[in-house]
DNA sequence: AGCACGATTCGGCCCCGGCCGAACAGTCGG
DNA sequence: CCGACTGTTCGGCCGGGGCCGAATCGTGCT
């Protein structure tokens, strides 16, 4: 009778279904996987998949971010993964003994990391809040590089040819859900982690793959940035 | 492909049915339920919650307590009741603004209030297991009042009439999950809480309908009979 | 014993939904 | 413009499962 029984009840049957559900925990790496991807790793057709998938966003679960003709899907925030992370409890599971957990618990990998081939983390994120702030990028309706950005990356010699015709978007906004904020993907993102090791800015560490650690110079670049902006 | 999808699916799809979900919602304030009053409170068929019941006692949601012609049933534990907040808190509605939130929360409910109208919390469960420890109450195979028991709760007015020919059995085991521990239910449960009330070892508390404060000559009470036994 | 009552089982109905393959729509590259 | 590729839509198939009513079982009361 109670009206959240009905929708309680149509949320979990969104999760009472084993290609959504490893769809989901597929997902709990935190990254953005193509729906073929996705329908490949669950084992079904691609046409099952995009039923499957328009389900999940429609329930919120996913967020989705077309780009050309492939569409990519992500986590839609850290609540629904709690969530997940919550019912594989309740059936004595653990869901993610994956990247993920690691990444909230490990401060080495909070502070800075890498997202695939470009820069994630709080230093990332703070140094593409920094670049659009600085007008060296824009955000409005779709992400692009400006004029004035098109110098800076050029004079760190961080802009690939302007030409360099890949598939590849020049840019691309990389929404990182641990953080739940965006940063730098696409070419010049990938450039940039580059640069960042090139000029010391940052540096790996060992043993742990994805982790990086930012020195003193990198602290200071950032800061200079910011400086020159006010 | 990973085991966990399956069988986190299956989870899910228990609680992808709004009987069930109703049924679950109802109990979350963690009381025990008779069959029919949960079958006519989601407004179903007996026959089709009696499946339902079973499914969720299968699936390890619910327990069940058999007693005569009757079946009672309960939430699990507090980890199910938690997993059916989070995924309430998923959809976006607060599941439970009852009691029982209230009850973890505040100290006041916890150390002693009444379950229905016999003795809870903390002060009830050890009072119930010091009847226990000393034999006054034997739980082999069902609880049942042993002689010894039956001249102390005589002694102090507390013993209802042999055949009170009610169809409410004597005394019965009250699971209560925010405790995680039995306490003492059925007539002699109610006797007790009335002779508490009169020997003045617990009060109720204005303005929290279900609270009692647990006096000085209770905690003595319960001292004495502790010491007595030993 | 007989009756009342709670619960369960069984057969049957019907609808929902997951799955696929085929056809179609956009996008990218030559 | 023409392939190559990604995603989506649409029939159609089929199994699962929620629902009920009737019959049955077991327990408790008189």
């Amino acid at each position: 009778m109670p009206l959240s029984a009905e929708s309680l009840a149509r949320f979990a049957g969104v999760l009472a279904d084993r290609s959504r559900v490893a769809v989901c925990l597929a997902l709990m790496d935190g990254r953005a996987w193509t729906a073929t991807e996705l329908a490949h790793h669950v084992g079904v057709a691609r046409s099952t998949a995009s039923e499957h998938l328009t389900a999940l966003v429609r329930a919120g679960l996913l967020v989705e971010r077309r780009q050309g003709r492939s569409r990519y899907l992500q986590l839609a925030g850290a609540d629904v993964a709690a969530v997940i992370e919550g019912l594989g409890a309740a059936v004595g599971e653990r869901v993610v003994p994956s990247s993920l957990r690691r990444a909230r618990a490990d401060t080495r990998l909070a502070e800075a990391r890498t997202c695939y081939d470009h820069l994630a983390g709080r230093w990332g994120v703070a140094l593409y809040d920094t670049l659009l702030a600085g007008g060296r990028l824009s955000a409005d309706g779709g992400l692009v590089v400006t004029q004035e950005g098109r110098r800076w990356f050029a004079a760190g010699g961080a802009l690939p040819g302007p030409a360099s015709g890949g598939r590849r978007p020049e840019v691309r906004e990389c929404l990182d859900w641990t953080e739940r904020r965006s940063h730098l993907g696409g070419q010049l993102g990938a450039a940039l982690l580059l640069r960042a090791l090139a000029s010391g800015w940052v540096q790996r560490v060992d043993g742990l793959p994805r982790a990086l650690q930012v020195t003193e110079a990198g602290h200071q670049a950032l800061a200079d940035l910011q400086a020159a902006d006010s």
